[in-house]
DNA sequence: CCATAGTATTCGGATAGGCGAATAGTTCCA
DNA sequence: TGGAACTATTCGCCTATCCGAATACTATGG
């Protein structure tokens, strides 16, 4: 969709930034404690909503979103049953890639202070 | 280092919500590009600080902080060279780590507009 | 068809964390 | 030891995104 023929110099740049903002974001997703909650617990076996609801402890709607942006991301999927949705994940690299981060995340949990440089500002 | 004895009720919930603090809060490390584009910068070969402000194209004290938190989450090591630093990637588990979450989010690039259902509301 | 269970969206407020600019602190070579 | 080369911190501003509460939408069962 860009104007014009295959320019000389095209997307290299613009592609590695979109592979990079694509993958950050793909992080992003597992960044947050209750969406890497809820994966987790979808891992361990399909889920429905309510399930969901009730492990996270936050509202509905909030897990709506977060449900949302998982399955957006692709960590999980949705199958309606009757009225309500199941969400399950299949893919086995993300258990394995949350496995693997988790296995890291250990030998690191005490210099996992990382970015606490920033946070005395506010206080 | 706690004070006192082991309490008897003690981080039994507050253990999990660790483990998932630090487990997301490595992930937030590669949540941005700009910190993705150093660590594959890194994973790609031993790097000096001057060639990752060349690489990443922000100031020098900026990238200072990234490649600290990276650093200190445990993605890279920092080496002495005289009067400079220079940063690897050894970890094997990081190579993979990385490797998995491209692919999957390859697969997903087209649906990774993820949680894009919030930013309308500032402009 | 309608009522309801189930799911998703909007709104307002609060906070984390990114950036540039300026500056402070370290480490080595001459 | 002095100065240059490197590296790290502080500051002010700004955007992204989290949350709870309220509400709107939708699909299913009767």
């Amino acid at each position: 969709m860009p104007s014009g023929p295959a320019p000389a110099v095209p997307e290299t740049a613009a592609a590695a930034c979109t592979h990079l903002d694509t993958t950050a974001r793909f992080f992003r997703a597992l960044s947050d404690p209750t969406r890497l909650r809820l994966l987790e617990f979808i891992l361990a076996g399909e889920r429905t909503s309510a399930d969901c609801v009730a492990h996270a402890g936050i509202s509905q709607p909030r897990v709506s979103v977060h449900l949302s942006c998982l399955v957006d991301c692709g960590y999980v999927t949705a199958r309606r049953d009757g009225r309500k949705l199941r969400y399950s994940a299949d893919d086995p690299r993300v258990a394995e890639l949350v496995h693997l981060a988790r296995s890291l995340a250990a030998d690191n949990a005490a210099a996992l202070a990382c970015c606490r440089r920033i946070p005395d500002s506010q206080t």
